[in-house]
DNA sequence: ATATTTGCCTAACGAACGTTAGTTTGCAAG
DNA sequence: CTTGCAAACTAACGTTCGTTAGGCAAATAT
């Protein structure tokens, strides 16, 4: 990948991400890229070339992360704060992607959603197998690990929704109050 | 709202949270209710009517739950779970609706837009009230409220993303879970 | 029985869509 | 100085988009 691709590439999400891939057309992106809509065809095969390096691009850094997470020797809960820490991370130092990676993935088609989904689903259950670590290790309390995981996740996603990169939280101070809420809970343990 | 129209709102919906407002065409919903798509246009103004009809009356309804759980007086853990347990039912209540509620909204323009975003704020404001008032009881950590409001609601909304009515969770168990997941954490307290 | 309304139809509009073909421009390497 | 290539351009393609106008048949109300 090019250096000018990689820029047009990141203007484009910056577009992308304002109104989702769906309602975002071709003249929209070339507009606000300053260019005329065939320009943009010099570097991306399709419209939904855009979205397939996005995602991937995306998934591909989860499942470096995932790998950081499973190569080094933790107690499970020190392995799902980095976990944690590691996805803030990614979410909030990729936005863009991340808000068009989180909202638009459905508009994949073919093998590409195929792969994307198959891609999620191992990521997930990364998840749930630093879960099981902590049932088994009698810190986690025994629940179901598949909707641990899952509700992990979405209060996780969720922050690009509201996270800004000057507001006053920076991602390891999110990361680590997101981690302090989903081992602790809400209740005062007093 | 005719019998009709509620009808074919319903099986416009089915259709709406498949791919996403944006994705679906009018053409694509008229053939699925088996009709014209110039039919349609008998019941709904617009294509954005249909949208703003949908997020509106989940809007509504999770206003009404609102004010049923400031009504009654209770302390702030069962104000929290029984605001949960009606979050819950009016999602898996009306999934198909709660889809596009949640994942499309963003498609909303104009006055309808900034109506609906004035409408969830007041509705974050609730739980984050209701975040308060357990922090001022003492039973809830000092914490973050806007922070801890909306990782709640991110878990609660995204049940939709995996609930399946003939699922082996009703509503009420994953509410139940949910709550305790929220309120206890997953950490061990033996 | 007649009048009105409801629900859907056919036909088509102009606009916007993603994309292609072929061409020009400007810069960098030989 | 020439060649080659990357990156943009102009022009246009066929398709699909949301939507409208006007009509027709069946159900409903008078």
């Amino acid at each position: 990948m090019t250096k000018r691709k990689k820029e047009i590439l990141a203007l484009s999400q910056s577009v992308l991400k304002e109104k989702g891939y769906a309602a975002t057309s071709v003249r929209d992106i070339a507009k606000a890229l300053d260019m005329e809509p065939a320009s943009l065809y010099s570097h991306f095969k399709s419209k939904e070339d855009i979205l397939k390096l996005t995602c991937f691009e995306m998934a591909d850094k989860f499942e470096l992360a995932v790998k950081e997470v499973n190569d080094i020797y933790f107690n499970a809960e020190e392995k799902l704060r980095i976990a944690i820490k590691l996805h803030v991370e990614i979410l909030t130092q990729n936005l863009d992607s991340a808000l068009i990676f989180i909202r638009d993935w459905r508009n994949l088609t073919g093998t590409s959603l195929e792969k994307f989904i198959a891609n999620r689903n191992s990521y997930e259950a990364g998840f749930r197998e630093i879960v099981q670590t902590g049932i088994d290790e009698g810190v986690f309390n025994e629940t179901d690990k598949k909707f641990a995981a899952l509700t992990i996740l979405s209060s996780v996603n969720w922050i690009v929704e509201w996270y800004k990169p000057d507001g006053n939280l920076n991602a390891e101070q999110i990361a680590e109050k997101l981690s302090d809420f989903i081992l602790s809970g809400l209740k005062n343990n007093n």
